[in-house]
DNA sequence: TCAAAAGTGTTTTCTGTACACCCATGC
DNA sequence: GCATGGGTGTACAGAAAACACTTTTGA
């Protein structure tokens, strides 16, 4: 999710939200606030990415950026027309505009990060609707690992785990057989990590 | 490693050395300078850690700061007494005093990323001697993630990632049999990096 | 009836784990 | 000669990987 600068530096290029912390608010506050302000999103995953420190990442002065990364699911999370940036629109990785500043190097460091989590801890459901298929699933896995995946052995290796649970329900508006709908059960996760279970892909 | 601080707030306590990013220098800069002024430590693995900003965590006024963790082998990096604290010394992680600031939090998270980063990029060696014994590697391995390990099996794994040059050296000074002794070969590991290697314990 | 994706088991291969004894050395 | 850690192989079990066809549904 990109936002397009109105104001010099890179004037009309496109940037990560971000903004100053204040005062009174911790840096994770902070994140919240900016990602709240310009782009509308409340309740996501919100992690810290890493800290760029290089002395002329901004040609104004001097700044240091804590960097944030979200994970958001667009079907529940639409973007809301904000007031601080000009527009704000969502990109695919694989076709990013050039970026302001040192941007491009913190998405590649956030895209690393997801890359390396996503795989241990079960983190890729914030990307899906709380109802989705298995399908949805391994489609996700594929895009972030950049693998193929077999059907038959993803399916027996999530089931197997016990963290999903099959509703009574399928998928509708679909030209073809509506495959089930799954939910990711939270909390048996953190049951099941407490006595030394780990996720992983 | 510790210093115990010579001023207010927290004086007489330990703390984690650290010191203000200069205006000229990159903050990764600035962690390499502070660990050689206060530690004497140089040409050791560095990396940051993660950044913390609550409001009051330093009682005299807001400050944010970017914690990095360093992995260092006693046998080859010997402390200097140096100017800037009063006092340093290497502390068990199981036999920490209570520290200064949150530095117990950062300590913690430190430990966190080290037990889980461990397990998947050669990082151990960095606390051993650069040749060093399988065992010595092994114990290595234990003592940061908790766990007996068997010894036939702990061989046979790292042995097979053919990253390890066996020496034509054994210990000596030693009241048994002396071991045969290691090298880490990180040229090769980054060839087989390359190649989809996956390095895990 | 066709297209499109859902759903389902078995076999083979590989990897991890459990396990015990002899060897070399210094004291 | 004894204490101490060094060094070695095999068998079993469970996990991962390979693999193809039938089913359901809407258009």
């Amino acid at each position: 999710m990109l936002i397009r600068r109105n104001l010099p530096p890179f004037q009309e290029q496109w940037a990560l939200p971000g903004g100053f912390v204040r005062i009174d608010e911790s840096i994770d506050t902070a994140a919240r606030r900016e990602l709240q302000e310009e782009t509308g999103l409340q309740d996501v995953f919100l992690e810290q990415l890493y800290t760029f420190g290089a002395i002329d990442r901004d040609p104004r002065e001097r700044v240091v950026t804590v960097a944030y990364y979200a994970l958001v699911n667009l079907r529940e999370h639409a973007l809301e027309a904000t007031t601080d940036a000009s527009e704000a629109a969502w990109f695919s990785i694989s076709h990013l505009p050039s970026l302001a500043f040192d941007h491009a190097q913190i998405v590649d460091i956030a895209i690393a990060r997801l890359k390396g989590k996503v795989r241990y801890e079960p983190i890729g459901f914030e990307l899906l609707p709380q109802k989705f298929t298995l399908s949805q699933l391994q489609t996700l896995y594929e895009t972030v690992l950049g693998v193929r995946l077999d059907k038959r052995n993803f399916r027996k290796k999530l089931l197997k785990m016990n963290l999903l649970v099959e509703l009574d329900e399928t998928q509708t508006d679909v030209a073809h057989r509506a495959a089930r709908l799954y939910q990711f059960d939270a909390a048996k996760y953190h049951q099941l990590r407490e006595k030394g279970f780990n996720f992983e892909i």
